[in-house]
RNA sequence: GGGCGAAUAGCUCAGUUGGUUAGAGCGCUUCCCUUACAAGGAAGAGGUCACAGGUUCGAGUCCUGUCUCGCCCA
């Protein structure tokens, strides 16, 4: 599976194109994705939310892929029993809305084909197009169970579906009734609540006089929908409200119907809101049908389910769109004299999510779902700590929720999807609730049955996706082994939808919490900080950016440039400055792969008693970095732990340790040679596997070439740090520091980088291990090792730049440095620094009560920074003097 | 109307039990095509952490209020 059979071949920029699909088809054909079947090994389950077969893969999907994927490769390392559990979703009235969207190119309707015809056809849409997901998940690399893959349709999950709607209904949870629903009068189907977008738009008032009916006189009413006149059958008004009281209990003629209606006093009235007198309309407002009830108002039921008006909307209107009907009776009461006024009005307004097409409260017969009762588990579970939401903001969201749940309308008038499980006997009108087709009713025996024709919502099939992709409700293995998962991660912006109907469900279902934790990403906006919809022109195909600059620049990128539950504009730099961070680690992998002796073994932690200063140095840090990524990882902390993996390789790895290797790996030393070739692949190696979640592939690739032990990154071990050592570090710090002053002042003054120059190091308690590090300090500093002094004392040389560090002090006699002037400029700017370094420091130190109260830890490290900076300070300050 | 989030370097963002004089990438300045890497290396400049109070030995971080922007729910 690797394009290139020989180091030496290697490209000199990494190429994901070159490796990705060859890997990753690689690892599934060797069955790296399934799960082990060792049972005594926890497990470890991600149930992958079921993308919308309508669509392709979004930057949203990618970075959900991408985050999985982290937490399972990571799981899958640790011997975890890890099951990523990948599938689709049905969409029902998305996928409606595609194809009759296609239909209508071909003039056709749905009604025109029928229900079967109809339901062939989505199913040769979802052929030809349902496979493109996982093609483009598999391009971002997620090592997910495809043997396991599911549609929400499959056999499997709907039988589940049937199993909890007949559940439900047993309990009482599911029923049927004639309420009033949001409706789609474009899709002709009744919506639940979260499927209305409410959005303000400025709209108009309309005042409109209604005469009295019993005597002269008007009674002005205002209103934002006209039209809904034809079906009023009352007016209300404020008990309250005084300007009225006297006409509570007349009655009005309804303009253009000549109804007799009541004035009625109802206190949900609103006497600030227009002329503090409303029209009643119970068959198409939700407030308006509670005062109706009140009151004993009749319903008017004016439109019909395609949003027209119906024959009780009155023969002029009759078959006129709403939205014409609101015209022509605007013009008609304009025409009569009863429109007052018209002022301009901004309200709230609900439209169909699929569709956009302005919602309809409607009464209608559907089925729902209790939610109620089903909700009071769902919030224990989180209340009690038993689900935890990350970030834990989002708890206070889903509790505003669930405490404030709504009957939830189950039922859709649409054809693709789970058709409701119950059947009505045409002879003695028995309602028949099963799992299975039934033949005959059980109470009169005829085989006169008729199926429900509706399908029921797609969400109530996606609370079950933790179990019914299991097999449940049978106790298959897949279910012992695999239910509850190890984590529910998703956007936040479906944490209703999918989150709250999962756990409500979960519970209801199994008994048990679905998942333990819910990890809520944020939403990846466009540049322009817009949220990525089809809508708006903007869809960004991760395909695109990937064949760019490769699937682990993708996901490095999405996943180090974001937290939990917060929105993140996408940023091509940002990508590149991750690809740049795989080729950068590429090169790395290609300059230690082309200086391995022959014969090199597997890596091993290098024995600590051959090993230089800078070998223990690289390889505490390395043990920091393990230990601080589990960490990380451990409490949900994915970008940061990304980003110091990066900190790592690229700092402490590439720019030090390598270059401070090449000394020996050039030098005539076979012994130092092998040692540091040990440590360069003990080191690298190590990081590949903790860096293997974020970027699989190219750390794959590099592995592959490397000496290994195994057959694959993707199943090596996950690694054990060991103790880092702070000796070690401390001493190395001295020499970092003291590169880093000479190459400072070498550029302050213009030195060619290719001269060798002098340097004269007083180094006090520090000289040997600094006379260790000579040779270290000369390359990386390029100063002259054959002039290179480094005594405790040494006599201040007068004509030169000073690198004043703490307990080190270098001379840089520099023939350059005719201005003694400059230099005693930046000296001084360095002893104000220093001066108010130790300033801050010696404050606090002289504070009592930071000395009692604040950790001892913190105490001594401010202890020794102050005494480092006073060291400093001295010097500085010796040598300013030096130099007047 | 209720709730939530954001506000940190020119730009995009990190900064998780409060503890060095706040970091990264990009951009910018100077120098370098040094045999892993110019998708690179070295050295720099750049921030009163939105504002006002408070708690604390100590606040970017906790509390209260204000302003701006965004989102969710009703």
């Amino acid at each position: 599976m690797l394009p290139y059979k020989s180091i030496e071949d290697l490209p000199k920029t990494w190429q994901p194109e070159e490796f990705e699909t060859p890997l990753y088809d690689w690892w599934e054909a060797k069955g790296y994705f399934l799960p082990t079947t060792d049972p005594d090994k926890p497990s470890f389950t991600v149930p992958m939310p079921p993308p919308n077969i309508t669509g392709a893969l979004h930057i949203g999907h990618a970075i959900t892929a991408a985050i999985e994927d982290i937490l399972v490769r990571w799981h899958r390392m640790m011997g975890d029993n890890t099951l990523w559990l990948p599938g689709t979703d049905h969409a029902s009235i998305a996928t409606h809305a595609v194809v009759e969207r296609e239909l209508a190119k071909e003039g056709l309707t749905r009604w025109d084909l029928g229900r079967d015809a109809f339901e062939q056809r989505v199913w040769a849409w979802r052929e030809q197009y349902g496979g493109r997901i996982t093609q483009q998940h598999r391009r971002l690399g997620a090592s997910c169970d495809w043997t396991r893959e599911r549609f929400t349709l499959d056999e499997v999950c709907s039988r589940a579906v049937r199993e909890a709607f007949k559940r439900l209904h047993d309990q009482g949870l599911i029923y049927r009734g004639e309420y009033m629903v949001n409706w789609c009068p474009h899709c002709g189907t009744a919506i639940s609540d979260l499927e209305v977008i409410h959005e303000e738009e400025a709209g108009s008032l309309w005042y409109i006089k209604y005469p009295l009916a019993d005597r002269p006189g008007y009674i002005e009413v205002a209103t934002t929908r006209p039209e809904t006149m034809l079906g009023d059958t009352g007016v209300a008004v404020n008990p309250d409200d005084e300007r009225y009281g006297e006409l509570v209990g007349q009655y009005v003629l309804l303009p253009l119907v000549e109804r007799r209606i009541p004035i009625v006093a109802d206190a949900a009235v609103d006497p600030a809101f227009g002329t503090g007198a409303v029209k009643v309309t119970p068959a198409h407002d939700p407030t308006d049908l509670e005062i109706g009830r009140r009151h004993d108002l009749p319903l008017v039921d004016i439109m019909t389910p395609a949003g027209e008006m119906s024959d009780a909307a009155g023969s002029r209107y009759a078959g006129m769109d709403r939205f014409e009907a609101r015209k022509a009776v605007i013009a008609d009461l304009e025409t009569e004299g009863l429109l007052s006024r018209v002022s301009e009005h901004t309200h709230s307004i609900g439209h169909c999510q699929r569709c956009a097409s302005v919602a309809e409260p409607r009464i209608s017969t559907q089925w729902f779902v209790r939610a109620e009762a089903l909700a009071g588990p769902a919030l224990a579970a989180v209340r009690e700590g038993r689900i935890k939401i990350i970030p834990e903001r989002f708890e206070r969201v889903y509790f505003n929720w669930m405490e404030n749940i709504r009957e939830w309308c189950i039922s859709r008038q649409l054809w693709w999807g789970h058709r409701i499980p119950v059947w009505y006997c045409q002879d003695c009108d028995e309602i028949i609730v099963a799992v299975d087709d039934p033949t005959t009713c059980p109470r009169c025996g005829s085989t006169a049955l008729e199926q429900d024709p509706d399908v029921l919502d797609t969400w109530f099939s996606s609370g079950l996706w933790p179990f019914s992709t299991l097999g449940w409700p049978e106790e298959t293995d897949d279910l012992q082994r695999f239910y509850p998962a190890g984590v529910l991660e998703t956007g936040y912006d479906i944490i209703f939808f999918w989150v709250a109907r999962m756990i409500m469900m979960g519970l209801a279902m199994t008994g048990r919490e679905p998942f333990p934790y819910v990890y809520l990403h944020g939403l990846i906006r466009d540049e322009q900080g817009r949220k990525y919809s089809k809508s708006l022109g903007n869809a960004l195909d991760p395909l695109e950016i990937i064949d760019q600059y490769g699937t682990d620049a993708l996901r490095y990128a999405l996943v180090t440039s974001s937290t939990p539950g917060n929105d993140t504009k996408l940023s091509l730099q940002r990508i590149e400055a991750a690809r740049n961070f795989a080729n950068k680690l590429w090169n790395a992998a290609r300059f230690v792969m082309g200086n391995l002796p022959a014969g090199m073994p597997a890596p091993e932690r290098p024995a600590a008693d051959k090993l230089a200063l800078a070998d223990r140095w690289i390889i505490s840090r390395l043990d920091s970095l393990n230990e601080s990524v589990d960490r990380l990882l451990a409490s949900w902390q994915l970008g940061e732990a990304g980003r110091q993996l990066q900190d790592f390789l690229w700092g402490d790895y590439c720019d030090w340790y390598i270059e401070i290797a090449k000394i020996d790996l050039y030098g005539d030393d076979e012994e130092r040679r092998r040692t540091v070739s040990e440590v360069l692949v003990y080191v690298l190696e190590r990081s590949l596997r903790l860096l293997h979640p974020y970027m699989p592939f190219v750390t794959e690739a590099i592995w592959q070439y490397l000496p290994h032990r195994g057959d694959a990154l993707i199943v090596a071990a996950w690694p054990t740090p060991g103790p880092a050592d702070v000796e070690v570090e401390e001493q190395f710090a001295r020499v970092m520091d003291t590169v880093r002053g000479i190459r400072n002042i070498r550029a302050e003054y213009k030195v060619d980088l290719g001269k060798r120059i002098r340097a004269v190091i007083a180094a006090g308690e520090w000289t040997e291990s600094l006379r260790a590090q000579a040779g270290t300090i000369s390359t990386l500093a390029r100063v002259d090792e054959s002039t290179l002094t480094i005594e405790p004392e040494v006599d201040a040389l007068p004509q030169s730049a000073t690198v004043v560090g703490s307990g080190v002090t270098v001379y840089l006699p520099l023939a350059e440095m005719v201005d003694l002037e400059a230099e005693r400029e930046r000296l001084a700017k360095e002893v104000a620094a220093a001066d108010s370094e130790v300033a801050h420091s010696r404050g606090l130190l002289s504070n009592d009560n930071f000395i009692k109260r604040a950790p001892e830890a913190v105490v001594e490290r401010e202890r020794t920074r102050c005494a480092q900076a006073e060291e400093r300070l001295t010097g500085l300050r010796r040598r300013l003097e030096e130099l007047s």
